[in-house]
DNA sequence: AGCTTGCACGTACGGTGTACGTACGTCAAT
DNA sequence: ATTGACGTACGTACACCGTACGTGCAAGCT
């Protein structure tokens, strides 16, 4: 039995698996000490709070975002690629990814994405000011993607025994285009709905004036 | 001292009081039946649980919209309108706006806003499909917007003692970009930068090329 | 009258985050 | 070699949480 000596690397890799396997409802400090093998109080050691713990876990996650950018690609293609690289965060990490988004971070963790972000868009065309509003309405659709894609499993629902709206009961007089439209509504392929909506924000970029094509 | 009888509404709206004054991290049963004046368990004669009662209050809050649709006036600015009066909630409630953002609603309280989406987005000339997707979509960059507007203030920051980012120290060799728009970065016009995404959001959805312009 | 029903309440249990005091290793200076 | 400081692991304790359970009271019905 090799008892590693307790890190704060260690307590995170905890917390993120424990996440994963049981919810963020399941994550307390007695859990994680309790899965480590450990006594309580031992974590703050190494861990401030309870609050600096999921902090840790937010910033872990998102900087094991794997950007392989290639400056050289068009610009539409180089946003297409980073879009895809934050999404992937809600595949390795779904439960983890709530406390990503829904937390705001104080630390520099997601400085980089930032960096590539900008560097594509002013790439493409833009100054400054608009390249910065252009990431933020990217990173505000990104993120309520992701909350939408990950938020559907809180902890564990019952299979989705009835999403919200379902076919159960909806008046055709009252709401003619949710009843009609019901089957599309109840389903969605978050796949095809990130890429949808990625697709049509690149082409808001492609038409919008601000933009000097040529520009180097 | 009228002894009002106490009822699901009332605790609601104790709960939206006190998520308002204190946070959402300040709600709980016992709080909210002190701030009734009241015994704690006598909460569960009107609420299943918890849970339900954050769903009521999410529920409320979200009914709480006032949508004036005039379905005579052009797409866009239907579009412009609709999307203005889901911002108002954040305006309104801007503590209980988290809840409604990360919440899963199980109800169909939030049905009416999607039908009168829907509606303009037919109006607008797509195809059941694509206006879900439009819709989809728009409903991901509000969420993810509002998340950004309302999370900035977790419960009680220090005004802003240095956001992230901010000018302390980034290393302009690693980070050009970032470093240069630091002063942009930092700051953020939230009003501004929605008008700016619900733009370029209607100028994508005008240039799509599923749209059949004139079609009534 | 008796009976049922529903609401308000108090108590109690198992859980939470974490402040505090303590015991035990390792290493530096004496 | 001894001493002391220091960091780490730990157990206990406290205040608070959600809520299961049982009790009493008032209103309405038969």
């Amino acid at each position: 039995m090799t008892t590693e000596p307790l890190s704060r690397a260690r307590i995170l890799a905890a917390a993120i698996d424990l996440i994963e396997r049981e919810g963020a409802d399941a994550v307390s400090m007695r859990r994680i000490a309790a899965e480590l093998g450990v006594g309580v109080m031992s974590l703050y050691n190494h861990v401030p709070n309870k609050d600096a713990l999921l902090s840790g876990v937010a910033e872990t996650v998102l900087s094991g975002i794997e950007f392989t950018d290639d400056p050289g690609a068009h610009w539409s293609d180089r946003v297409r690629t980073q879009a895809h690289a934050f999404r992937q965060i809600a595949h390795h990490y779904p439960r983890s990814t709530m406390l990503v988004v829904s937390r705001t971070l104080h630390s520099s963790a997601g400085l980089l994405p930032v960096e590539r972000a900008l560097a594509t868009l002013r790439g493409a065309g833009f100054d400054g000011i608009d390249a910065v509003r252009m990431l933020r309405m990217f990173i505000a659709f990104i993120v309520g993607s992701l909350l939408r894609e990950v938020g559907v499993t809180p902890t564990f629902a019952p299979p989705q025994q009835h999403r919200a709206v379902s076919a159960e009961h909806v008046d055709p007089e009252l709401f003619p285009h949710v009843s009609e439209l019901a089957p599309l509504l109840v389903s969605c392929d978050h796949e095809a709905e990130f890429e949808f909506g990625v697709e049509m924000l690149i082409q808001a970029i492609a038409v919008h004036p601000a933009r000097r094509e040529g520009t180097r």
